[in-house]
DNA sequence: CTGAAAGCGCTTACAG
DNA sequence: CTGAAAGCGCTTACAG
């Protein structure tokens, strides 16, 4: 049994009206008898009628749809932006558009540069790492030209002039940095993968804001495998640290293996807290303290700005920013 | 510097043409003067004309997009999926509308009702946990009513006549368990978090049909937290296996730990080799020894396989099965 | 080689 | 209350 797609003009035929009065009686015009209403109701429910949509909005010049550019959707925390993201446009009939970047800036633009050719009705981007290093965001710019709305999510630390949806980051290291020394360990030291990008960066603010009184600030930070193991190696077996924070889930592994290779108990000789997934973070052995996120709660805040900026209910000369906090939750590599 | 979007209509205006010459003319036909084209294309690249795909979509009935329903995009391997998917997309020029159905029948029929809206041009979707366990696959046969072709991916194990891209579950546990045994392992365990699906049965087949005469099957399988722990106990603490194989993240994770907790040292008195993704067993303490999958290659080929059926080049009347190997990967928790 | 016309499937001012 | 007409932005047979 094979459902061909019936059409406005097929149903109108059926039912001996013109094709106006159907399009009228199915979106509940007043102008339209409540019987013949009626009638084109029955007749479409029983042939399945929907609407085409690539008419419906190529009469509205709206697509209903949305662009998402990811860089990296292997990296839990986007995925579940994503999954936020997704859950809010359901509930609001839009559809999301997925691109992924892959971190690269070529690929970003090339992403950009479809966005602009008309399809989406609004972006949702989170910015490559490459973009970041080059601090080239003029295809950013070039989306806002063709009036199409933007969104910036996560990766928020940059000067355009958009709506944006980040986390705490700078707050989330400085709070726990202050547990730490209120624990009266001295020697604390952080790992990070990520400290060329923005995010990164106001971690790493955040743990040296709030460093005491003559603490040293020790950090261990490359992109580059062997440097950051060469770094973490360095500030845990020769300096020594007491307490180390991780910026990321590849630092925080790397100080867990290094821990483990050089006999460094957890939490006994090394307290330690990272931006770990939930899931890895507690199966460790030992668990690993970790400031736990709310991705999902990013995506739908960002979606529902950007449905905002859509519907005109946001100013439209300035941009509003909004941040999602986070949560230290206390696992075993954290016990005093 | 506002770029409002010109429309053919506006390009011919100011060449004083048609609009018919100038849409053959962007479109390279034979049937305009090189002179026309060469004039038309540089005012169109001067004015950076782009045709709305929308109309374009119209006219050509088709969107250039597929749906792609995803049951879990926080599990690593959905992902990565559908990170291969958008590659080849995006080489194909294809758009990517993501569906996250949350492993809900509910959700999942949701969505298959949008689908079947005619936005998308395909579909390629791993049906959700719940729909497995009911074995309520109409929604999908609905897909299949609107002449919209479907592609199955990773869930595979299913009786619906559709092309079909999977992972070589059974055949990669067979294989790991005749390893454990040419090693002179005896008693070999099970440990899974997902026997009532269909992936997490063909591993769990693969396992049992390997295992040499008088060898005991010893299985720990719940999806609930609590039995699937007590069940691992069991097998690691009661039982004392020397080996287990996990078909999935969490059951592996619990293994790792409840050997951790009752002092069993990995791999001295247990070997283990799990269904994990690479970072995660790679940095473990020990790491433990993996089966690669390639889910950027289910994707791409899921993918290929799709725009093959749209553009006829598959037997109208046959599906296509695809399966992608796996690879054991060695590390600490299988030194022998 | 160029253009007028029809049409993809819808919506909506306007006329009756 | 109903319908004819115009139009969203494109493509493509057909005529000239």
């Amino acid at each position: 049994m094979m459902k061909n797609k019936i059409t406005l003009k097929e149903l109108a035929k059926l039912l001996n009206v013109s094709v106006s009065t159907v399009s009228k009686a199915l979106n509940d015009s007043s102008e339209i008898s409540p019987k013949t209403i009626e009638r084109v109701k029955e007749l479409a429910a029983l042939h399945n009628y929907r609407p085409n949509p690539v008419a419906v909005n190529l009469k509205s010049s709206k697509s209903g749809t949305i662009g998402v550019v990811i860089p990296n959707i292997s990296n839990n925390f986007f995925a579940k932006v994503l999954s936020g993201i997704e859950a809010k446009a359901q509930q609001e009939g839009l559809q999301v558009i997925t691109y992924i970047s892959n971190e690269s800036l070529e690929r970003e633009k090339q992403i950009t540069d479809m966005l602009t050719s008309g399809f989406v009705d609004g972006v949702l981007i989170a910015i490559s790492e490459a973009t970041h290093r080059a601090r080239n965001y003029d295809h950013i710019f070039g989306i806002l030209e063709y009036e199409i709305p933007v969104v910036l999510y996560d990766r928020i630390n940059i000067d355009v002039p958009v709506d944006k949806v980040g986390i705490d980051d700078e707050k989330s290291f400085a709070e726990a940095t202050n547990l730490l020394i209120s624990k009266g360990i001295k020697k604390i030291g952080l790992a990070s993968g990520i400290h060329h990008l923005g995010v990164g960066k106001l971690r790493i603010k955040g743990y040296e804001s709030a460093l005491a009184e003559g603490m040293e600030s020790m950090i261990a930070a490359s992109s580059r495998k062997q440097v950051l193991i060469d770094g973490i190696h360095d500030i845990l077996v020769n300096k020594k640290v007491e307490a180390v924070l991780c910026t990321d889930f590849e630092s925080a592994m790397r100080v867990y293996r290094m821990a483990y290779e050089n006999n460094i108990r957890i939490p006994e000789d090394l307290k330690m807290i990272g931006f770990l997934p939930k899931n890895v973070a507690r199966f460790l052995t030992p668990s690993i303290s970790y400031i736990e996120q709310f991705p999902e709660e990013v995506g739908k805040n960002a979606m529902q700005m950007l449905i905002d900026r859509l519907n005109g209910k946001l100013l439209s000369d300035k941009s509003t920013e909004k941040i999602i906090n986070t949560e230290l939750v206390h696992l075993e590599s954290t016990v005093f």
